[in-house]
DNA sequence: CAGTGGTCTAGACCACTGA
DNA sequence: CAGTGGTCTAGACCACTGT
C-alpha cells in the first residue's frame, strides 16, 4: 500500500480545514513531511505545489512553506464557443450575420488594440439563437491588417468566433465583465427594452504580440454566468 | 545544459500555435517524445500535463495525447477580500454595517440554501468604500444553525467576509455574475440613480455539506472585472 | 552561508483502455 | 492483450533567499 500524491495533498488539506494547521503556521518540511507519510520527497512535492497552485499554501526557498493566512480563492470559468454552449445544454443552435463593413477603426478601438489609424478593420454584427431565442448580440472587430485572410472568409454561415478558433490556435486574451444598459438597437436584438440591464463581455485577443480582434458581447436579460470553485 | 520541462513545454506549446502539430493530431508519446529531447520521460510528463491542464491537448491512456480541436479557454478570476481588493489599488478602504438582524429565512433563500424554514439566520447589510467613495453594497445571509457563534460575533468593524475567512478556513462555493437593476435604495446606497444597471455577484458557500452563507453582491456603475488568460 | 523548495534522472510498476 | 499515460522512488544538483 504505498502513499500517493493525493494521500498526502487529501491529508495536509484536512489539517488545515480542520485548524490543526491554522492560518500562518509553518508546515514541516519536504524531507520531514516524506518521512512522516513514509513516501518520497518528490511526491510530497507534488502534493505542495498543488495546494500552492490552489493558493492554500504559500511556498518560499529557505522560508519554508506556510498555511495562507486569506487563503486565495480563485474562480475558473470555462470559455466556451457559443454554439458549443448553446448545444452542451441541449438547445438548438442559430447563427445570423447582421451587418458586415470594412474600413479604418475609430478611434476608441484604435486605441484599444494599438491600431494605426490607417488600418483597415472588419466590422462584423452577428446574433445567436438558442431553440428560436434570443441569446447573445456580439459585435465583432478584426484587424485586417493581422489578419487579411478574414476579408475574404465567409461568415454568413459560420460566426466569427469558431472562424478565429481555426485560424488562429492560441492566443493571448484580456477578457472583462460588466454591466451595462440596452439602447433601443440592442433591446430589439436581444428581445427586450431599452433600459434592460445587460451582462456584457468585453474580449481583446492578440497573437505574437498584434492585436487580433476585440468583441463585445452582450447577453439577454437575465443571464448569469455561474461557476464552482 | 539540460532540458527542464518548461523548454518541452514551451516547443509543444510553438509546435501546436504554428500549427506544426494541427488540432486534432496525434502527438509522439512520452518515450518517443523523451528521446528526442534528450531528457526523462518525467520531464516530458510534466510538461504534457500542464498543457493538459491548460485546455490545450487532450490525453488518455493507450489512445495517446492529440490537439484538441477547440482547445478549452479557461479564464481565472481571484475573488479577494474586498479591503484587500481596494487596498491593492492603493486606495483607502472604510467599511460599515448598515444593518443587522435575525429570524427565519424567508422562502427564496431557504429554498437556495436548503435551510429548515423553522431555522434561524443572521442578515448584515454593508456598505464597503474606496478612497471615501461607496465601492460595493453587501447583502449578506448567514445561516446560524451552522455557524452559531455568528450571533455574538461583531461586524461592526469588520465585515462579515473577513470574519468568515477566519472562521472557516476552506470552502465549497458557487458563484454567479448577473447584470440587475438598480432600485431607489440600492441607488441610494451606491451613489447612483434608479435604473442604473448594477454588476452583481451572488456567492454561496458550504462547508463539510451544509449551507454557510449566501451573499450577494453590488458594485457602483461602471464597474469592470477583468482577467488575462 | 546554510536551509528550503525546484527540478531532473533512470528505472520501475501499475491502471486504464483501444483494438 | 498490449500500448500509453499515471505515478512512485531514491538520489542528486541547483536556485533562491533568510539570517
Amino acid at each position: 500500500m504505498t502513499v500517493t500524491y493525493r494521500d498526502v495533498k487529501a491529508d495536509i488539506l484536512a489539517k488545515i480545514t480542520q485548524g490543526i494547521w491554522p492560518p500562518g503556521e509553518l508546515v514541516p518540511n519536504e524531507t520531514e513531511l516524506a518521512e512522516n507519510y513514509g513516501c518520497a520527497r518528490a511526491t510530497v512535492n507534488r502534493a505542495m505545489r498543488e495546494l500552492a497552485e490552489a493558493g492554500l499554501i504559500e511556498r518560499r526557498r529557505k522560508a519554508g512553506t506556510r498555511v495562507r493566512i486569506a487563503p486565495i480563492r480563485q474562480a475558473k470559468f470555462n470559455i466556451p464557443i457559443v454554439r458549443r454552449e448553446v448545444e452542451s445544454r441541449g438547445e438548438t443552435y442559430r447563427y445570423a450575420l447582421v451587418s458586415r463593413s470594412v474600413g479604418p477603426p475609430p478611434d476608441w478601438l484604435a486605441a484599444r488594440m494599438d491600431l494605426a489609424s490607417a488600418g483597415k478593420v472588419l466590422r462584423l454584427i452577428c446574433m445567436h439563437y438558442a431553440n428560436g431565442a434570443p441569446y447573445q448580440h456580439e459585435d465583432r472587430w478584426i484587424n485586417l491588417d493581422a489578419l487579411p485572410q478574414a476579408e475574404t472568409a465567409d461568415f454568413t454561415q459560420t460566426g466569427p468566433n469558431e472562424w478565429l478558433v481555426s485560424a488562429i490556435p492560441f492566443s493571448d486574451a484580456e477578457i472583462s465583465f460588466s454591466a451595462t444598459l440596452a439602447d433601443d438597437t440592442l433591446a430589439g436584438f436581444l428581445g427586450g427594452n431599452a433600459g434592460d440591464p445587460v451582462f456584457t463581455i468585453e474580449r481583446s485577443t492578440w497573437w505574437e504580440g498584434a492585436s487580433i480582434t476585440y468583441t463585445r458581447l452582450s447577453f439577454t436579460p437575465g443571464h448569469r454566468m455561474t461557476t464552482r470553485y
